[in-house]
DNA sequence: ACTATATCCTGTATGC
DNA sequence: TGCATACAGGATATAG
């Protein structure tokens, strides 16, 4: 599932891949991923011939990919969105949505998606920052990022701390698996209000968030299948590094204990009995 | 404004 | 063997 690390990883791979690169033709194989565009998907493959890409960009899970006349493509991976970059006269991926064909004859770059939540769409204007994605908070990668204000604006939540790490529009970047993690190694439950947390304990905990996303981008991101790939159609490395999600039983790396899951937002929400004690208030509320 | 839940989607795993 | 169900979880619409 990509969250932050991984969507970087595509992006990282997409500029290597199609930065400068003009577009020749563009067919639309199913038309849900490109359900966004109100014009239809023959009217979304005629608009983009033409076009020049640049330097692909990205905000938490939001990645775009600026075209040189100020327009862009927008694109969510969702749960199962890929990228793949390959030579026309190999086979098309699984579930390949759209394909992009250059003036180059160069690789294809090609949109796959099996559960088609993600999507593309055109964002006129969009290059610095599109206006689909202006409500997307920035994320703890971004250099810009204000963390005291962050954390202040955190504690003004009463909702549980996952929810809120889960809250795109309060940081963004963080989906179920790197909120376990970072929970687990601040010690914290999910269901914690977040207007109890100190605010050191908060700094700490985003601290935690932004070091684990670091070291999974630095192995390639997080698979679990084939859901996740890079433009190559590789998977990253970063599943043996999890302390915590996925370990329902395996002992707590810290203190032994057997791992619990539990439902969260018709998710699950991996955590340790001892180390994540759960709050007074959810106990009350059962 | 904030908070919580339902919804979209399909392949895989599991149970009967 | 088949059929039904649960599960994975991004963002967003909607309800409270």
């Amino acid at each position: 599932m990509p969250e932050l690390p991984e969507v970087e990883v595509v992006r990282r791979g997409l500029a290597a891949a199609v930065d400068g690169r003009c577009i020749a033709e563009v067919r639309v194989l199913h038309p849900r991923p490109v359900r966004r565009h109100l014009g239809g998907p023959d009217d979304f493959a005629l608009s983009l011939v033409g076009r020049t890409f640049a330097e692909p960009r990205r905000r938490g899970k939001y990645l775009w990919l600026p075209f040189t006349d100020g327009d862009a493509l927008l694109a969510h991976l969702g749960m199962s969105g890929q990228f793949r970059v390959d030579e026309a006269d190999r086979p098309l991926p699984q579930h390949c949505r759209v394909v992009f064909g250059f003036s180059d004859d160069g690789p294809q770059l090609r949109f796959a998606d099996q559960r088609m939540f993600g999507g593309l769409a055109i964002s006129v204007g969009g290059a610095e920052l599109p206006d689909e994605v202006a409500h997307i908070a920035i994320d703890l990668l971004d250099p810009q990022l204000d963390l005291a204000a962050l954390v202040s604006r955190i504690r003004t939540r009463t909702s549980g701390i996952k929810r809120v790490l889960l809250n795109q529009q309060i940081v963004s970047g963080i989906g179920n698996i790197y909120a376990d993690e970072a929970l687990w190694l601040a010690r914290l439950h999910y269901d914690t209000p977040a207007n109890a947390i100190p605010a050191a304990t908060l700094t700490e905990l985003l601290g935690a968030a932004r070091r684990v996303m670091t070291e999974a981008l630095a192995v390639g991101g997080t698979s679990f299948d084939s859901l996740y790939v890079n433009v190559n159609g590789s998977s990253g490395y970063f599943e043996r590094s999890l302390n915590a999600y996925g370990r329902e039983g395996l002992p707590c790396l810290r203190c032994g204990r057997p791992m619990l899951r539990e439902p969260f937002m018709n998710r699950s929400s991996f955590r340790c009995p001892s180390c994540q004690r759960p709050p007074r208030r959810a106990a009350e509320r059962g």
